[in-house]
DNA sequence: CTGTTAGCGCGTTCAT
DNA sequence: ATGAACGCGCTAACAG
């Protein structure tokens, strides 16, 4: 009878989804871990995750590693216990040991990474190309006049750090402009060490004329204290940096970024991971979705004077 | 014997929380529904709500509601369907009938209101002090020799809007300013509008030395518009605008901020949240904190210039 | 098509 | 202390 569901509704009644789940031995969870929630990049990602879930029926358990192995190992310990159906990955800097992730493959749950990728075979990954980003950036700079370019980098741990740098070096070979390691700086992401960098730089006695960015923290901290300087960008310092997208143009109308959209890999990210839920875990096969990204040159009318030595 | 513990963690067992839930017949749930999450104020605030959940052992759901009121619906019925120990929600712009926060309440499920509140009696509430804000922002501008001042406001719908609108319209009173209404411009918390709203005090035949923007978004949109068009800040226009912190000191080292923490408002949120989850349910009172915000005044030193009409 | 039943994995209780 | 059994609310499988 439908009377009954009826009355039911009448009553207030809402179906448990936790017996739900608990008998259908699944749920309509996705555990999403990234180092910090509030770093554009991950926001805008987790907002195209979110979308994308929720239009499937799933929801999105977010969590944060603080950039923490620790946390981030207790965090995929509760989404196992919370049976997610699936994880996304950004690990955090100091994931040099996989031994969590991989625990979680045995278990059969997917779990793919975006953005922040690990060098383990067999993995899915949805992730940009960061060598070719790096390298375009670096040569948008060289053909626009910089002669002694810096480059702003981030934690070596991380893959893309080092594929980004590789990047660098492989378009300042290809101009024969010789590779300096004193003009790479690391960071721990945060915009201080953007600043520190930035004012290293000013001090060292070189006329660098250009800067190139592998992380949005960088460039903002760079763009900070160089502007506190009264340095003149682009016509004194031109940056090349990866875009937190509400900042760039507003920050420096003239600052060439690349866009690095979060949203669009979130949404392809969880696109991938759902149709791994939906096949029987037995036959998932690693995937890599490598996104091109867009340079935008928003300072290409105005070359670099010529002033610089 | 722990002989056995020992040989299931052997064996990688991991407990099964959903079944544990079903069983004790609660959750460690915490819901979170906010409008966008690639906001920043609402990514901060998540981070906030994230990082004191999980010292508690709290996970967290995010949804979000995108403005719509039908969404924000669906989303309670399926945060209800998963028995969250609580709900945190900031409402969208368009939810002026509160039926379905209602039925939470019914239900039992603390529920609390962050920066985003809604008028209904008996609620607990995490907000900013609106009004102040709105009167301290407008007096600065007043202070800074400002004769002409827009408002750039947000959705009427939202109380907030409407509280820091007052503040305008206290402070002009008090320094015998005559309020216009046709200086008060609304939006829908879009950059274009912000864009927009600029272009048509540009357009108007008053000379505007002034704008008060009451969120973000139309703040960074005016700032784009009217550096795109050669406007000086401040010495053309004097800006105060609601941070987005990350952008704030870069987009424009003298713009005044009103500074509120969205770091702040969720951990002060989750707080309150998580002992109202661990009383009783029948004993829940309902309490609002009320934040006071910081007005962080960049161009203190630079008057404007008396050459403004 | 409708009605009944077993059992998902845990925590609690009651009996040893 | 240790163990056995029940039931949380649901769904799938099966019976009528």
């Amino acid at each position: 009878m439908s009377k009954i569901l009826a009355k039911a509704a009448d009553l207030g009644y809402q179906r448990n989804l936790l017996a739900s789940n608990l008998r259908k031995n699944r749920t309509n969870t996705i555990g999403v871990i990234v180092p910090r929630i509030s770093r554009h990049f991950f926001s805008s990602a987790i907002e195209g995750i979110e979308q994308t879930a929720f239009e499937s029926g799933y929801n999105v358990i977010i969590c944060q590693s603080l950039e923490e192995l620790k946390r981030e190992r207790n965090l995929i310990d509760s989404m196992l216990a919370n049976r997610v159906a699936g994880v996304l990955i950004s690990v955090s800097m100091e994931t040099t040991d996989y031994d969590h992730l991989l625990g979680l493959k045995k278990n059969g749950t997917p779990i793919l990474f975006f953005d922040r990728h690990c060098e383990i075979p067999g993995n899915s990954n949805v992730i940009i190309d960061d060598f070719q980003s790096g390298f375009n950036a670096t040569e948008h700079l060289i053909s626009n006049g910089c002669k002694i370019i810096a480059h702003f980098s981030g934690p070596q741990e991380l893959k893309i750090y080092q594929n980004r740098l590789r990047g660098y070096r492989v378009a300042l070979e290809k101009h024969k402009i010789p590779y300096h390691p004193e003009l790479v700086f690391t960071s721990r992401l945060m915009e201080e060490d953007g600043m520190e960098n930035a004012k290293k730089i000013m001090s060292m006695g070189v006329n660098i004329d250009g800067i190139f960015a592998a992380n949005d923290v960088s460039a903002i901290g760079a763009m900070k204290y160089l502007k506190r300087e009264g340095v003149k960008i682009p016509e004194d310092i031109a940056i090349v940096g990866f875009s937190n997208e509400p900042i760039s143009e507003v920050i420096e109308p003239s600052l060439t970024t690349i866009d690095q959209s979060g949203h669009k890999i979130g949404k392809l990210a969880t696109e991938l991971l759902l149709k791994q839920i939906k096949k029987e875990s037995g036959s998932i096969r690693p995937e890599t979705v490598i996104l091109e990204t867009l340079l935008i040159a928003r300072d290409s009318s105005k070359h670099l004077s010529t002033a610089n030595k």
